[in-house]
DNA sequence: ACACGGAGCGCG
DNA sequence: AAAGCGCGCTCCGTGT
């Protein structure tokens, strides 16, 4: 039965007997009607539906809904995670009444929901919850917490920016399913080039490819230690201090001030060894198929509201990697990031007008020491940084004081936050995403390390942890509110994207599958960057698409802003190494 | 046999 | 030039 009224929301649940519920809503959140489908019927009726009114899509968890969707070929415009809203509902302080927050729907942020796209059984959502750590599938339990939501929602102290929040983290999940059925185009020859010319040919199993067999032995003969085995560190750093390298670890960056023979060819061992086991034949074999690098995305994975990853390291493919994405024959890619993000986001949360001035229309490093406030780049970047970071010694603590009194308005927002969480309070990003609060076990030691009796170790401890956790408070802010930033772009970039007109499709790859593999759309993201694949005539106006969507994303979370983000922009065929 | 923490290194 | 934030992954060494 169908309303003549178009419902604001459609909830999505299990129903009955392995059918999927679905549940219209009015925008006050009454029910207007409500239907169950089977299986084989879902993907139209959602199709259908969309097309006809496009509601915002609510339901448990986005993996586990919308990668059938998306298999069938069907996308949504908008939606609402009920698992990734709670997360950020149960601590924000923006929520005044957060009683109404169901504990059912709390998980373990270490736990993400796995990769349910590729060979999910249709409806095993018993399996996927008990992996899941119990997030409720059940359509019944979708109404009520949506209802919670609601509530907490509507009785926000700053409903604006939390409602902003709240669709920046849903569009992020559906972009997060998105890229994973996308993929990232990847060149499997290209990227065995790129290791046989580090590591020589590609060896039989088990094997060390021949010149990192060649480079390690000659860290063993310069060393003197022919039996040596280069991957233990604690050998490594004996058979070091044999040769009289007097080194602590077995870091590069120590190893790297040392003048012997032995440091040359065990620092491209380390290269070479690193190159082979996190992104050797092994990784393509596993990772790359059909000529897609298919990671998936885990919004909300990080404490401050970055995606993490999993699969593969996708969010820590190494530069030199870089030339292996490749677009497709007659496509592009469209790749841009923002410079000096995260400080531009602090300038503009704290309403610097002298930082917002330096970073202008240009390099905000460069701005700095034309402002005459520093005398290199370098300087810039490493003083702003330990802003950022907490950074109090070395270089970064010789500049910070100076940023302090040139910029007293961002300093005071991150010294404000970092003071906040020593104290073991709670901080907030500019959308109202909250820190988690400190442990029982660190209160406890901060509290009996102020007693009387505390032993002098005891209370160095305790400082030393309150200042660990005031850098960590002092970061938060700015990281989760450039990943506010971040999420606000690609969701306004997703939604003109969603405007292009498919291409008729001359690649297999291209011809079945969602819609947007059709046309340009997003095929990678990394916090502060986007690369859009696009069909060569539309790449022009891809890239307008995605620098109109970096100046909405600022006026949206910043209205009346005076800060810019500048992006960096290239149209190529191969990612540049950089 | 497996779990886990640390070291080390890649990314922002 | 590795101080200071956030991650994932692989390896080693140790503990169970």
């Amino acid at each position: 039965m169908t309303s003549s009224t178009h419902p604001a929301w459609c909830v999505v649940g299990r129903g009955a007997e392995g059918r999927t519920a679905l549940v219209d809503l009015d925008a006050r959140g009454e029910r207007l009607s409500s239907l169950e489908v089977g299986p084989a019927e879902l993907a139209s009726v959602v199709s259908r539906r969309e097309a006809e009114a496009r509601p915002r899509w609510v339901w448990s968890d986005t993996p586990t809904w919308y990668a059938r969707l998306l298999a069938a070929g069907v996308t949504v415009s908008r939606c609402h995670d009920l698992r990734l809203i709670h997360a950020i509902l149960r601590h924000s302080q923006l929520v005044r009444d957060g009683g109404a927050i169901r504990d059912a729907w709390d998980t373990p942020i270490d736990q993400p929901p796995e990769d349910r796209s590729a060979g999910a059984t249709l409806f095993d959502l018993d399996a996927s919850s008990a992996r899941t750590g119990g997030v409720p599938h059940d359509i019944e339990a979708a109404l009520a917490e949506l209802a919670h939501h609601r509530v907490a929602i509507d009785g926000a102290e700053d409903r604006g920016r939390l409602r902003l929040l709240v669709a920046a983290e849903s569009a992020g999940a559906l972009i997060a399913a998105e890229l994973h059925a996308a993929g990232i185009p990847w060149d499997v020859a290209e990227h065995d080039r790129i290791l046989a010319a580090s590591l020589g040919p590609r060896p039989s199993p088990g094997q060390t490819p021949p010149q990192m067999a060649q480079t390690a032995a000659e860290v063993r003969t310069a060393l003197g230690d022919p039996q040596l085995s280069i991957d233990s560190p604690p050998r490594l750093l004996r058979a070091l201090h044999r040769a009289e390298i007097d080194v602590e670890s077995t870091s590069q960056w120590e190893l790297a001030s040392y003048d012997h023979p032995a440091i040359e060819p065990l620092l491209r061992y380390k290269k070479q060894s690193r190159l082979l086991t996190a992104n050797g034949w092994a990784w393509i074999d596993e990772w790359v198929h059909e000529g897609r690098y298919r990671p998936v995305y885990v919004p909300g994975g990080v404490v401050t509201g970055r995606w993490a990853s999993s699969g593969g390291g996708a969010l820590q493919i190494p530069r030199q990697l870089r030339p292996a994405l490749r677009a497709d024959d007659g496509w592009r890619l469209v790749s841009a990031d923002v410079a000096q993000l995260e400080p531009r986001v602090l300038a503009a949360m704290s309403g610097d007008r002298a930082m917002a001035t330096a970073g202008a229309g240009k390099d905000l490093y460069s701005g700095i020491v034309d402002a005459g406030i520093v005398a290199t780049r370098q300087e810039a970047k490493v003083g702003v940084l330990g802003a950022l970071y907490g950074g109090t010694t070395g270089d970064s603590g010789r500049v910070v004081p100076r940023l302090r009194q040139n910029f007293p308005d961002a300093m005071r927002l991150v010294d404000g936050a970092a003071a906040t969480g020593e104290r073991g309070g709670t901080v907030s990003t500019w959308l109202g995403r909250s820190s988690p609060a400190p442990e029982a076990a660190w209160t406890q030691n901060q509290t009996s390390a102020n007693l009387p009796d505390a032993v002098p170790g005891e209370q160095e401890r305790a400082r030393r942890s309150a200042r660990d956790r005031g850098r960590f408070t002092r970061n938060f802010v700015v990281q989760g509110t450039a990943a506010e930033w971040a999420l606000s772009w690609l969701a306004a970039l997703r939604l003109a994207l969603a405007g292009f007109d498919p291409v008729p499709g001359t690649d297999a790859a291209h011809a079945s599958g969602p819609v947007f593999a059709r046309r340009a759309h997003l095929a990678f993201f990394l916090h502060d960057e986007v690369i859009v694949h696009a069909p060569a005539a539309q790449a022009d106006a891809a890239a307008d698409a995605i620098r109109a969507a970096a100046e909405a994303a600022g006026s949206l979370l910043f209205p009346g802003s005076p800060v810019d983000f500048p992006l960096d922009l290239t149209i190529t065929e191969r990612s540049p190494a950089k």
